[in-house]
DNA sequence: ACCTGAACACCGTTCAAGT
DNA sequence: ACCTGAACACCGTTCAAGT
């Protein structure tokens, strides 16, 4: 059967669904695919290409946020959605957390995000440097996420740090809860910068 | 001469600084150190835990926030600290990013965050989240400036996704500026989160 | 009892040799 | 001209054999 880059996609995220990070290796793809390791070297320049196309792909399962809805709420369903996805797909979950798949697929998602932040209010330049941010905090939350579900997650050495603190509710490392949480301080945030910048002042705020 | 671990994180760090990440590996730190690379490991379990070792150890070059400053300025203060320190050593500044460093070390600089937290005005609970929100995205951040000091820096291809945005200033991915930013959203969102809690400020505030 | 280095089971990628 | 698989230059870690 003829190769091609979706038939090489498909078989790697397969591949590290079924069996994890360190199973998605050239030689190890290939196999599946029953074919030479090389041979995928004219589909992709190197590994790292391959898992970004990876990263890409799975893009497409992230619903589309609702029209309707507010910009906070947009990117907050964009966001979370690209998270659930990629957890969905541990494989790839960790490539995802490294390098926020901005191919041909994730572009579009980007293109809604920036549009529901110049919404909130933001200065164009600033559009881009939260933006940055959200998916720079996307990438973390998600990475906290993948560690916390293997063996050794040193992120749980978190926790540690804080063993003299009054015992109260800690929340999981790297659960949902948690990235929800940073999630509305970026927003918080969000929504402080905007009313600044477009001078409607503190003391009767836009809705929540 | 006898081995101690001191010795070897030192070597580990002095080798990634002068030729990077992948020269940092259980063969070159031995050579490194005139001794056999199975000798290592019977100071440290495994590569993962001396890489951790080393991260850690860098924390002491952080210089210790001023006491009279208001809390807000010491988080500033700490994070873009360890941010700029770990740039400074750039072997292993990719594994700071990707497992912030709880060592013994790192552990007195967490506490000095929750401190700067609660006086923030936020209940237990939220300091944690807070603190693990703080966390990652300086991770975050961090990763972004290292990655993009690469050849191949897949991060600038978050500009690609702003083509179509009104040409305006374009913040340098993984810049200062843009670490800053973010940090600055996410203390508007602890800013606000105090504020509601303690009940003061904007009246008609309700947590959702 | 302690230590070491050969060996195991892999990598990503190059490139010369084959068709 | 195209393709392939042997080979290169590495890995982290195990473990048997040596002292």
């Amino acid at each position: 059967m003829r190769l091609t880059p979706a038939l090489i996609t498909e078989a790697t995220l397969a591949l590290g669904d079924r069996e994890g990070e360190k199973a998605m290796s050239m030689r190890r793809i290939a196999n599946e695919l029953g074919c030479d390791p090389m041979a995928i070297y004219r589909h992709f320049p190197n590994r790292e290409a391959l898992l970004d196309a990876v990263a890409d792909q799975i893009v497409d399962e992230v619903p589309p946020p609702a029209e309707g809805e507010p910009w906070d709420e947009r990117i907050r369903a964009v966001l979370t959605g690209m998270r659930a996805v990629a957890l969905r797909h541990p494989g790839i979950a960790g490539h995802v957390a490294a390098r926020p798949p901005l191919g041909s697929r994730g572009r579009r998602y980007a293109g809604g995000l920036l549009a529901a932040l110049a919404e909130a209010g933001l200065p164009p330049a600033d559009v881009v440097r939260a933006f940055q941010a959200l998916i720079a905090y996307s990438a973390a939350g998600l990475r906290m996420a993948v560690d916390a579900g293997e063996r050794d997650a040193r992120w749980h050495q978190v926790s540690g740090a804080m063993d003299d603190l009054p015992g109260d509710a800690m929340p999981v490392v790297g659960s949902e809860e948690q990235f929800e949480y940073g999630l509305r301080l970026l927003l918080n945030g969000i929504r402080v910068e905007g009313r600044l910048s477009t001078a409607e002042g503190c003391p009767q705020g836009t809705p929540r």
